[in-house]
DNA sequence: CGGGAATAGTGACATAAGTCACAGGTATCA
DNA sequence: TGATACCTGTGACTTATGTCACTATTCCCG
């Protein structure tokens, strides 16, 4: 596990054995269960997290209470609510997880003294922030140009293994789509009325 | 102009003087005129912009040729083809002038060189980084959430002065609707429509 | 293990949005 | 300044998607 977070460092910055342990004792590790809420709208934001593994849901919750998945978090992945997280403010969103999950966590302070004293993380944070921003851009031109389906399509193919791990009812809300009109994309009487 | 920048960064990091004209010489000037181009897809990308006055549009065309406006950057925003700049690939969008426009550029040498050297910088770079994916991540939300009126009327409270500045069928190809739609949304004909 | 909750498909209908076509007005630039 | 391209509204129609309701099935968790 101490490992896992190594390696994924490494992929944008070498880090000595020192440089990672000092690094490493900024974070905690945390297990939660399905289900579990790590971040619930309205409260304060401790932590940004790293899914070692497990699930999570980025989630926004309307005024009528309906979800809508604004981001999945699998292996690898950070996630938070981050605009709270950095201002201090309350959540605009919740964290939830959607399979018993590992992870690891850092606080606002830990994470500022580590960004003050290792310029390697900095500019790991950077990195990584300027992919969140593109990702987030991709997706989009997702709901500019493409249609219900073709986005679906285009999902399965980046992260197939999100198919067998989350019901379709999620998929459609991360899609921005009603669940009834994802299951109908693929049922055979969609077929069927189109030939007709 | 000069003066411009400074007070930019300084909104995120302190700088002295020395320390702010080392800055500004890794940053070159650029006016171009009204529907030029700053980046045309399928041509590298040699630089980020930042706009001192004027206006831009990013914009992702289809196989089609049709453009969708993936981004508006007005006075003091930051805009490139971020996956191609830092990646070194062709670029995937076009940035164009909405208007005659004064800008200040920063090509990747630079933008290493500068991050190496400044830690400030490094700092203001990735605090930009982050609240850009915030700003994206608002949009999806917008996209999973808001009917096109309503993400119409959003935008337009955020950015007022883009009614004045920006034609509404390019509202409309930010807003992912169709130029028809955006009118009808305001036109009379639909109010009475809705008495009935 | 068993029962309640979550998931998924689908019919019937309502609503939102897209598309194509046309016309009048406005801005632009050679 | 005048021709041309752009912008805007709107009618008529098509298509995509949402909503509500009901059912069958599967999945958990106590």
């Amino acid at each position: 596990m101490k490992t896992k977070l190594r390696t994924h460092f490494e992929a944008l910055v070498p880090l000595t054995d020192d440089e990672f342990n000092f690094v490493h004792s900024h974070f905690s590790s945390q297990t939660a269960k399905r289900s579990t809420y790590l971040i619930k709208e309205g409260e304060p934001v401790k932590y940004v997290y790293f899914v070692i593994s497990g699930l999570l849901k980025l989630i926004y919750t309307n005024e009528s209470g309906e979800e809508s998945i604004v981001s999945f978090a699998m292996e690898d992945w950070w996630e938070s609510d981050y605009m709270a997280f950095y201002s201090g403010s309350k959540a605009h969103l919740s964290l939830q997880c959607l399979e018993d999950s590992v992870l690891y966590r850092i606080s606002l302070e830990d994470y500022q003294n580590l960004c003050d004293k290792s310029q390697k993380m900095l500019r790991f944070f950077l990195q990584k922030a300027q992919r969140g921003h593109i990702g987030s851009q991709q997706r989009i031109i997702s709901f500019l140009t493409l249609s219900a389906k073709d986005r679906y399509e285009h999902l399965i193919d980046r992260y197939p293994a999100l198919l067998q791990r989350v019901p379709k009812t999620q998929l459609a809300s991360y899609l921005g789509v009603s669940r009834e009109t994802l299951s109908r994309l693929y049922s055979s009487k969609s077929y069927l009325d189109r030939t007709t």
